[in-house]
DNA sequence: CGCGGTCAAGTGGCT
DNA sequence: AGCCACTTGACCGCG
């Protein structure tokens, strides 16, 4: 079991995620800031190892505007070395790395360019991932998408546009996660039957949107859909209700207690847990230690 | 230098 | 009809 928190690390002073505005595009503005999003990622990638938290999400942000049309600056050659030795550095220390498109990545939706665009979103993160040798274990991660007032058809539109219009690289990678209000984990599982995906369970998700199934059957459902010499273990989004607030908002900071019920729960099981929770590598810390308690890594 | 409005992209649910 | 929330900041113009 591998411990992680997506794309920000609090404790250090740098982002991977800088950007600028588009109406301040330049080729410089654009090497200039991949090149300090890379040497950060770097840092945290040192921070993770020695914290022990082998499990990171990388931003979406490390290349602005990368599937933009803006963007015609070879960037995949001028960075091929930086992106290997980072690559090479989470190799040697055996993390596991995942990538998680914006919302607007949509592979069913009706607009064709909206589904060209997300493709080429979707090519981009791969690119990343490929150029830093890692291999199909390293996740993208998406959503079903919209239902547009008629799930089943969208659902297959989705297969559809997976099996006819994605580039084997891409298709190696792709996930699916369960979302809080559209795409339920029987809806993902379907996908997964069309597609062959694996599908990445999100727990806190599960609570908003589910057909019954108790989290630990939900778990080993999700848990079935990953060939092991593939892809790895199950990854998983954990995170808790955010108390008082909208169904579905993150919580602050991690209650241990909650996190111990659930590695409870689903004692036996191995998976690779990613915390979504505001304070990051904090909670990170704490999950890693409650998990060790528990024989769990 | 700190604040707040806005930022490349989509969808659905709320008011 | 328009705003908000998504995993969320970060940028930039203004005072």
């Amino acid at each position: 079991m591998k411990i992680g928190y997506p794309c920000i690390n609090q404790t250090l002073d740098c982002s991977s995620s800088r950007t600028f505005r588009l109406a301040s595009y330049s080729e410089e503005r654009l090497v200039e800031t991949v090149k300090q999003n890379l040497a950060c990622l770097g840092r945290i990638l040192e921070y993770n190892v020695q914290h022990g938290l082998l499990f990171f999400r990388l931003t979406s942000d490390l290349v602005p505007f990368a599937s933009h049309a803006i963007n015609t600056y070879n960037w995949q050659d001028h960075f091929k070395p930086t992106l290997r030795q980072l690559g090479d550095y989470i190799r040697s220390h055996n993390m596991r790395i995942s990538m998680h498109p914006d919302q607007f990545v949509v592979l069913n939706s009706p607009n064709a360019n909206t589904v060209k665009n997300s493709i080429a979103e979707l090519v981009y993160q791969g690119t990343i991932l490929d150029l830093m040798g890692l291999d199909a274990t390293a996740k993208l991660q998406i959503h079903g998408g919209g239902a547009y007032g008629d799930k089943e058809s969208a659902i297959h539109r989705f297969a559809e546009v997976y099996h006819t219009m994605l580039p084997e690289e891409v298709k190696a990678r792709l996930c699916v996660e369960n979302d809080d209000r559209t795409y339920s984990l029987t809806d993902c599982l379907v996908l997964h039957e069309l597609t062959g995906m694996p599908v990445i369970f999100d727990n806190l998700h599960h609570e908003c949107v589910n057909n019954g199934e108790p989290m630990r059957e939900a778990v080993l459902l999700a848990a079935q859909t990953w060939q092991p010499e593939r892809d790895d273990i199950l990854m998983m989004d954990y995170s808790a209700q955010s108390p008082g607030e909208r169904k579905g908002k993150h919580v602050q900071s991690i209650e241990e207690q909650l996190f111990h019920d659930f590695l409870a729960e689903t004692e036996g099981l191995d998976m690779d847990i990613m915390l979504e929770i505001k304070d990051k590598e904090e909670s990170a810390l704490k999950a890693v230690a409650v998990a060790r308690s528990l024989g769990r890594i």
